[in-house]
DNA sequence: CTAAGTTTAATGCACGTGCAACTATTGTAA
DNA sequence: TTACAATAGTTGCACGTGCATTAAACTTAG
């Protein structure tokens, strides 16, 4: 009873959570959608985008996805047209992943929207504030991940 | 190029996510597991826990969780023995859900557990810096789901 | 009081996911 | 070189999820 109550609203994992799928659902429904995207097929085209083509493995390590999973994902990345896979000259076991010229075209359209809710969001919170929240979240990541992986 | 690139290290629902995922997926490794529970089940006893019994559809609202998909959760849970069905009496289409000894014996189990990830994530954070980004996430999540619902 | 509408829960169905194999390729030790 | 281990990717399988639908109970308008 004493110490082992919870209490939702002070507890820090139902607080990420609850905000980190907000986020995601609402950019999902009112952009993602139009492209056939899930937030998850999102956020591998955002590695994409930000670090270049990567080999599928690397893509899972990035994303936190099960390399089946980013392997069958790939596939109906590229069956949309927004990813291309190619065999690694040097390796053949790796398989490169790239975004396409369509890839890129639709992250143009859906990064601007994607800052707009994280604006909102943030919306009434100080651009100092809205740093420390974002620098105790890096901290946090690094503290749950030690050495290990 | 310019505006339409996204840093990831900056992107908040990319950092919120990331330390939610890393949250839910140790502390579902080391201590949920024992128990045959998903994530999702603990969150469901866990309200359960804090606002008591509840009906099925208002479990939903306070876990995100489909209506579909919480019937099915709670009658797996049901069939764990953490939890017990009960027709409403005033009303016959209601299903009352609230924990049962055993799953107040496993919360109490659980919690502390669950209280030390949250420290483990927290270190080196201070207190008052950790009540500010509970503070901002308690705004975020209020200005993403305004008055609709 | 009846008929239409609303609410709560459960179910059919398609689909994405993770785990455990499995194949193919590369690396390493003898 | 040969045998064994490690790595990259794919696929079989079972399972949980969300959406659409349905059944039942309640509410409200007429």
């Amino acid at each position: 009873m004493r110490q082992s109550r919870l209490t939702l609203d002070e507890y820090l994992p139902y607080l990420v959570n609850r905000v980190g799928v907000a986020l995601a659902l609402e950019f999902s429904r009112q952009a993602l959608a139009r492209y056939r995207l899930s937030i998850e097929m999102w956020r591998v085209l955002v590695v994409l985008s930000a670090n270049g083509g990567q080999r599928q493995v690397d893509l899972g390590g990035l994303t936190s996805i099960d390399a089946s999973t980013l392997s069958r994902m790939v596939t109906r990345l590229a069956r949309l047209g927004f990813v291309a896979r190619r065999r690694s000259t040097t390796d053949n076991r790796e398989v490169e992943v790239a975004l396409t010229a369509k890839g890129r075209t639709a992250l143009h359209r859906l990064i601007p929207i994607a800052r707009r809710y994280e604006e909102l969001a943030a919306a009434s919170i100080t651009p100092a504030e809205l740093d420390a929240v974002k620098r105790a979240l890096r901290v946090m990541y690094r503290n749950l991940t030690p050495p290990a992986r």
